[in-house]
DNA sequence: ATCTATCGGGG
DNA sequence: GTGTACGATAGAT
């Protein structure tokens, strides 16, 4: 009875249903039907650590008297279980319901005898994930039977009989094939620039699916919103994406979207099964049952090339929508652009830009997305919200059940500290034609080369280890007898990286075949690299603070003597930091290097990047470098914050180029003179002046008089109404008294009040100093002498 | 010199 | 975990 279908897991929700839990799938089958895939024999259970010479008769008895009606205990059942490489004897529990495993790790720790309870932290539906190995975005065959009654918003609803099985026939298709996606992003009224949802409404909604040309865009009527909250959901219903993506809509859109909808007391049924709201869940995402809630930022947050992640810029930076090619729209002008009727098209525009380049963003990122899912084990949706650490814990996870091991607990420790990587001090000023060397995956080398982890660390003496590898400096202890749990990982990482590299070769770069591959085999890098840290992180199931010690004094002797051998031929060493070194560009001498780290050391390092120019400060982990595409890195310089003016922004951004274009810090000076020039004579907008600060807490509780608090007090006696989480835009004026004293809302005051002195001395100086200082420029220099106007027009900022 | 407050995304 | 933590810096005192 019943058939088998082969379907792609998507998600996993579960409900309590005759006061049982009922597990659901959502996926898709090959047919690309949606469907619900239901389980119900499935059951919560953990583990009771046992004492030595604990008495198990008289302890399973005392627990069945512990057993409440709710949720009966099911069964107890005796095993020896592996724990940190030691045999165990412990007490498997089977309860009923999820929820009160919680209250039964409570009352059975404290029977006697029980040492502690393992495994009652792992959520229901990873529990699920777990036993029966499964890995979102991948494809399984199961026996099912259709059920008629289908309550849910997808094609068919099926019961799971028996095993689910991976369909080997579908690992090497494209996951996301045929998936519907959809982006969104919304606008919201701001005329008090900081938006708030009991008062202010969502006047646009953009709306782009991936199948389509067009964004639909949905409008407000006036200040009403209600219709437009409408219409979104029924939008959704209608197009029924699999998978929705934003850009920081974990934070903005969907809170601001729920608390409208309830102010309307519209029901935001955005899910596959109804009711189903977004819901608030693991790592500060918002779930949505049967979809996948993906937020495009979480992945622009790795890309430590630019310092600043908003969807313009790394739109930008990512060529999937050019700056200058789209309507730009201060976020304090919104409102403005939505009341005059003239410029609405304009917002209209914006918004569309927005959404395109949220679609475009979700082409590039998941792709990477849907392999670690299929890597890690965590939904699609949790696994960019994640940290790295926890998405290489949720694949340790599933190593340790397939090896029968059981899971350390997640306790609370306070974080120890140990010295890190070796951070050289740069040689400062200019320097041409650099190449940077990079170790490869030098933390996790050295855990496998030296069996580092929290099951071969040696504490005291080495009893009958026969291998002791020793980590300099330290001291620290791992046995090499036999193969640890981390270095298992670790090893089936490289041997899976290395498979999928080979294969890679047989298809031409840029097919989907290789795309698919490439990104399969960057997740994998993503997961090994974040061992080292995962080990020094204090909330780690596999916390080892003396193997995160161990492996950085490791790599700290590595780098010394490469740094050493390097210089030892000749080779000028500008910079290093950790895994990377600075040397002049000779390729002999690097191959000799590179030979010398293989051979000499069994490490391997490699040239990652050329720079035809940087220029160094004596400051560590802080450089800027011209790439030969012509492509700039800036790396610790971050004063161009958002809380400073657009002005130091422009004028930081703008030194760094012509710096490193014309190799001339003398030509930088010139420009700073201009636009000192015409700041002076009222060229220079009050728009390129505000400073923006967030008001953290309410006015009457702040200790200490700043800027942003009391242009604050000055806005509430002219009858705004600020609090908490408003940004306050302010500038400053000519006048007598402290900087917090002469700031201003910025809208009361005209170009003339400005204090140009504030903006040279604090603004602009600084700003452009922070780099030209290195080159012993002054502020006397910037501030003196004749200027030529042409430099100006360098690069066209006005 | 010390203390307090803010940045990171979105609108 | 119904996300922090972190390092850097300005401004007041």
């Amino acid at each position: 009875m019943g058939k088998e279908l082969s379907f792609q897991l998507l998600d996993i929700s579960y409900e309590i249903s005759n006061n049982k839990p009922i597990i659901m799938l959502w996926g898709r089958d090959r047919y690309n039907k949606r469907v619900t895939l239901t389980y119900s024999s499935f059951r919560p259970y953990f583990y009771l650590l046992l004492d030595e010479k604990a008495d198990e008769e008289k302890i399973i008895k005392s627990i069945y008297k512990y057993s409440k009606q709710k949720s009966p205990i099911l069964g107890v059942e005796s095993l020896t279980l592996n724990y940190l490489g030691k045999p165990k004897k412990v007490l498997k529990i089977t309860t009923t319901i999820p929820e009160s495993v919680r209250e039964y790790r409570e009352t059975l720790s404290r029977i006697e005898g029980v040492k502690d309870v393992l495994e009652a932290d792992i959520r229901f539906s990873m529990r699920f994930l777990l036993d029966k190995n499964l890995y979102p975005m991948r494809w399984y065959k199961a026996n099912v039977n259709p059920i008629d009654k289908n309550p849910f918003i997808v094609d068919e609803l099926y019961e799971i009989n028996g095993d689910i099985v991976e369909d080997q026939e579908m690992v090497n298709v494209n996951p996301l094939e045929g998936l519907r996606i959809m982006a969104f992003d919304i606008e919201v009224y701001n005329p008090r620039r900081t938006p708030d949802p009991s008062r202010d409404p969502i006047i646009m909604i953009s709306i782009r699916h991936s199948n389509e040309k067009d964004p639909i865009v949905l409008e407000a009527i006036g200040h009403d919103d209600s219709s437009l909250i409408q219409e979104f959901v029924e939008l959704i219903k209608k197009e029924d994406p699999d998978i929705i993506v934003g850009y920081n809509q974990n934070k903005f859109d969907w809170p601001y979207l729920i608390e409208r909808a309830k102010k309307h007391g519209i029901r935001l049924d955005v899910g596959r099964k109804n009711p189903s709201p977004p819901n608030m869940s693991v790592f500060g995402h918002y779930s949505i049952q049967g979809r996948l809630n993906v937020d495009l930022y979480d992945f622009a947050e790795e890309l430590q090339e630019i310092k600043f992640k908003s969807l313009v810029e790394v739109s930008d930076y990512l060529g999937v929508m050019p700056k200058d090619k789209r309507v730009n729209i201060e976020w304090w002008q919104i409102s403005e652009y939505w009341d005059d009727l003239q410029k609405r098209p304009t917002l209209k525009r914006y918004s569309m830009d927005d959404v395109n380049s949220t679609i475009g963003l979700a082409f590039k990122f998941l792709p990477f997305g849907a392999q670690l899912s299929i890597i890690s084990g965590l939904p699609m949706d949790q696994v960019m919200a994640a940290s790295v650490a926890f998405r290489l814990e949720a694949r340790l996870m599933r190593e340790a059940k397939k090896k029968g091991e059981l899971m350390p607990n997640r306790t609370e420790r306070q974080t120890e500290t140990y010295v890190g990587g070796v951070v050289l001090k740069p040689h400062p000023g200019i320097h041409e034609n650099v190449a940077v060397l990079d170790f490869a995956s030098m933390y996790p080398s050295i855990m496998v080369k030296y069996n580092v982890g929290p099951d071969t660390i040696i504490e005291g003496e080495g009893g009958d280890c026969k291998n002791i590898y020793t980590a300099p400096e330290v001291n620290q202890k791992f046995c090499g007898d036999t193969p640890g749990f981390m270095k298992q990982v670790l090893q089936r990482f490289l041997r899976w990286r290395k498979e999928i590299k080979e294969r890679m070769k047989s298809y031409e770069e840029g097919t989907s075949e290789y795309n698919l591959l490439n990104e399969r085999q960057r997740a994998i890098k993503v997961l090994a690299n974040a061992s080292y840290g995962y080990l020094g992180w204090a909330a780690a199931r596999w916390y080892c603070r003396g193997c995160a010690e161990a492996i950085t004094a490791w790599g700290r002797d590595l780098i010394r003597r490469s740094i050493a051998y390097a210089k030892s031929i000749g080779l000028k060493v500008y910079y290093g930091d950790t895994d990377s070194l600075f040397v002049s560009n000779d390729e002999q001498k690097i191959q000799k290097v590179i030979d010398f780290v293989s051979k000499e050391m069994e490490f391997e390092i490699k040239i990652d990047k050329v720079y035809k120019r940087i220029f160094f400060t004596e400051a560590k982990k802080r450089y800027a470098g011209l790439l030969s595409d012509g492509r700039i890195d800036i790396v610790g310089f971050e004063a161009a914050r958002g809380d400073w003016s657009e002005l130091s922004k422009e004028v930081q951004t703008s030194i760094a180029k012509i710096v490193l274009r014309t190799g001339d810090p003398k030509r930088a000076v010139e420009y700073v003179k201009e636009v000192i020039d015409n700041l002076k004579n009222r060229k220079i907008g009050i728009d390129k002046l505000i400073v923006w600060k967030t008001l953290t807490k309410d006015i009457s509780k702040y200790e200490a008089e700043t800027p942003h608090t009391n242009v604050a007090k000055i806005m509430e006696r002219m009858g705004y109404k600020v609090s908490p989480g408003n940004k306050i835009g302010y500038v400053i004026i000519k006048g007598p008294g402290s900087i917090s004293k002469k700031a201003r809302p910025y809208f009361t005051v005209g170009i003339s009040d400005i204090d140009d002195n504030y903006y040279i001395d604090k603004q602009i100086i600084p700003a452009a100093l922070r780099i030209l200082g290195y080159f012993g420029i002054t502020e006397k220099e910037l501030k003196t002498g004749t200027r030529q106007p042409s430099l100006f027009d360098f690069f066209g900022s006005s």
